[in-house]
DNA sequence: CAGCTGAAGTTAGTATCGCTAACTTTGAAT
DNA sequence: ATTCAAAGTTAGCGATACTAACTTCAGCTG
């Protein structure tokens, strides 16, 4: 049996904290959705897990670290969602490729402050194995789908192209709906009518 | 005749600067995309023009005040830019948009980190009269050429709806340019011909 | 032209934060 | 039972945003 407790419980008592590095982890992407991005701090996140300032040296690196960690973790939610989404709609492959979108920007609504850290920042916070290829694998659903509707006789380019399209278009939807911009013009965008209707256009086969 | 000098000179001899908050607002500009949003600090800033940490307070309310003076002048230049690309291709509306597509991402990726300021920071960054009225104005432009496109039969809320999709479609393919989004999953976008064809299929009049 | 005043600087100091160094506790393996 | 490395701790450094209290100086006024 385990001495200590099931190095997954209630973790308060003794003098090591059981996995500060996962718990770490979830605390700060707790903190950076209340606090944002720039606002936040690892000392705060150090308070509330009852542990002192200089803990998270032993797990990570530095404050960039975490983040990249934060970063993975997003990744794989995304591409989770998306790939949930894909499944849903078994009929019609413009359909699943409007749900797709759908459940992309409902992700960054959910975790705005993680969705700008995963695309926002600097590229090296993406610089991790296990995180590039999660990406991938995300834009490879995409990808496939788009291939599925237009056919064997269109070439691999051409759906590469438009999923690049599609993926922008989302990709805006996303950032200016989290960070407001639709609002500072005056605008309610319904943008779960508007990624239909977009990809609808984009797909379009003249 | 003036007793110290122009008021916009060389600006180093004396106790007092001449403009400093102008000074700033520039210099901090020139930091953010040198450093980084993130990275930068105001203290570089007063370094760089020969004036003590606390100098800037006499000017600003806080760092934020600052950021905000920068944000509208990229407000101004994009409208700017904007402005000009709609007038530099006066036949067909379809490559007026365009174009103006075009120029709203060439400034995001000459002014990336501006641009993110601008776009991606929490709304109180655009709280400001003249920043609000330069966005709409801004949009505004864009809401005209493709009312302008649809013809007078349509309703201006087909029109509203169409400029919301293509500020999206041009702002994601802005945002995952200017942070290495493509390169990320190993794409390389033109991103040029991208807005046109995207600007073809949201337009297209079936 | 002497003197006043207020705007725009200064110095000095505080609190917070990221991070390091050096020490301590503790669980687990030998 | 002893040892030892992992994972904590305290103490402290340097940078940063910002404040308070003092100083300088340009321009107005009597």
């Amino acid at each position: 049996m385990e001495s200590r407790q099931n190095r997954e419980d209630i973790s308060k008592p003794g003098y090591h904290h059981g996995d500060l590095g996962a718990a770490l982890v979830g605390q700060v992407r707790h903190l950076i959705e209340r606090d944002g991005l720039s606002d936040f701090s690892i000392s705060e996140a150090c308070k509330a897990l009852g542990v002192s300032t200089a803990a998270p040296y032993k797990h990570f690196s530095d404050k960039h670290d975490i983040l990249r960690h934060v970063a993975k973790a997003g990744f794989q939610d995304l591409t989770l969602a998306m790939e949930r989404a894909r499944d849903s709609e078994p009929d019609d492959a413009v359909r699943r490729i409007s749900e797709m979108g759908k459940s992309y920007v409902a992700f960054a609504a959910r975790s705005p402050e993680t969705f700008k850290l995963m695309f926002g920042s600097k590229p090296d916070i993406k610089d991790d194995e296990v995180t590039k290829e999660t990406g991938h694998r995300c834009f490879d659903v995409l990808i496939v789908e788009v291939a599925n509707h237009l056919g064997t006789e269109n070439s691999a380019d051409a759906a590469l192209k438009l999923s690049i399209m599609l993926w922008s278009f989302v990709h805006g939807v996303a950032s200016l709906k989290i960070d407001k911009d639709y609002e500072a013009v005056r605008i309610e965008a319904d943008t779960n009518a508007m990624i239909a209707e977009a990809t609808r256009r984009l797909l379009a086969t003249r």
